[in-house]
DNA sequence: GCAATTCTTTACGGGATCTTTACGCCGGCC
DNA sequence: GGCCGGCGTAAAGATCCCGTAAAGAATTGC
């Protein structure tokens, strides 16, 4: 049975998230703030999260940050218009979507369906056909023209994180906070050289890639064959 | 059930609203001026308010200021002909929309509709088509004719801006604040050069613009097929 | 402890993007 | 008709960003 914590102080919002996700068949297991969601996430080991962000305690992307150390399960943000900046910093902090208050029975079902499949085909679906290559992420392999390709850990970590979100494009500091740390967000080049290494050896032209596209000013997206 | 709070202090437009709106089966608060308009705001929490600019004790536009502080819900704009630099300032304090006075009934009932139906599915509606060509923003892609577009960083802000607005006017004013940032408010040439990227990457026809509309003298304002 | 691999750092050329400038068109106004 | 403000169009200039190569530093494996 799949399980859903939710971590949010508001009652009303709770109880609405309750009935909704309660009839959709999931087992809803409820934090009224971080510091119990920490504890829940740990003992109840959900399925997905949905973590406001303006919680009486302590900060949500804090709670992201500590659920992030020691799990990859989906965690789906809640949060005000306003808090634009916030949203991002969530979304860098390790979340995989967000929901706006207010926001429809329907949106949220939908977003919830989607953080689970993306989960879940995650440790299945792993291997990503770009061309003449493909990519076993889970075994750590790399083929290209039935040729073992020899990938390093970082470039493995790299190629994960853009596989994580496929087709979707991943912004620079994003991929620096989860490959490097949060430390190195500012270096941009190390995403250059490493871009430029996947791609000679996985693009069959790598000067004008299919696959590993580059959108300039912003960060990179994974393309793959379905 | 949709709740409507009306502000305007001149009795036969009031009822005139009063009737055309509830005829809708739209429930309807009337507020005499600015003070009541912004104490009814706050105990019925309307899902949309029709504010008048000319109002006895304060300015509508003050008024927009404070509700904006706390809510997100629409604000359709009641204006007279002659005041069209309030109308522009009243939008850049928040309003989403404006009428004219005078006007008709299904020109009102069609933008209280348009308002209304944006703050519901404002976070969702992601993915906007425009003939043959449409965008989803979220995941920063764009097709023409099933085949891939390209949009620059700016390209794609300036759109997204024009989104979160659906169906009614932006001013060029907030375009620029929020895409160029607060110091290149007077740079309305910007505005030009981008839209007319914009209508080459994704109009059928770009002379003749569809989607990408232009109100002059005030800013512009995006549609969408539904 | 040494060699191989991997990671980090530096330098530079080219390209994408943004900004700026110039000009033609249209409609309102005198 | 002539002037003027606002808009669209085009293209050149400036700036920023990216790709590329290669050398130095750190790490790993033996």
């Amino acid at each position: 049975m799949t399980t859903i914590l939710v971590v949010e102080d508001e009652p009303e919002i709770r109880r609405f998230l309750r009935s909704s996700l309660g009839a959709e068949g999931y087992r809803v297991v409820e934090s009224p703030n971080a510091r119990r969601g920490a504890i829940d996430a740990g003992t109840h080991k959900p399925d997905l999260a949905i973590v406001d962000l303006a919680l009486p305690d302590f900060d949500g992307r804090e709670l992201i940050r500590q659920i992030r150390e020691w799990s990859p399960m989906p965690i789906v943000v809640l949060s005000a218009r306003s808090q634009e900046r916030s949203k991002i910093e969530a979304l860098d902090a390790g979340a995989d979507d967000y929901i706006t208050k207010p926001f429809g029975v329907g949106e949220l079902l939908a977003r919830v369906r989607v953080a689970l499949r993306h989960a879940a085909r995650s440790p299945s679906g792993t291997v990503l056909k770009l061309g003449a290559a493909s990519v076993d992420l889970e075994k750590r392999r790399a083929t290209r023209d039935a040729r073992e390709v020899h990938l390093t850990p970082i470039e493995f970590r790299l190629l994960g994180c853009l596989a994580k979100h496929l087709g979707m494009v991943v912004t620079q500091r994003q991929l620096l906070t989860e490959v490097w740390g949060p430390s190195h967000a500012a270096h941009t080049h190390y995403l250059r050289v490493y871009m430029k290494q996947l791609r000679d050896k996985l693009e069959d032209d790598p000067v004008q890639p299919r696959y590993l596209v580059t959108e300039t000013g912003v960060g990179y997206r994974l393309l793959a064959d379905d």
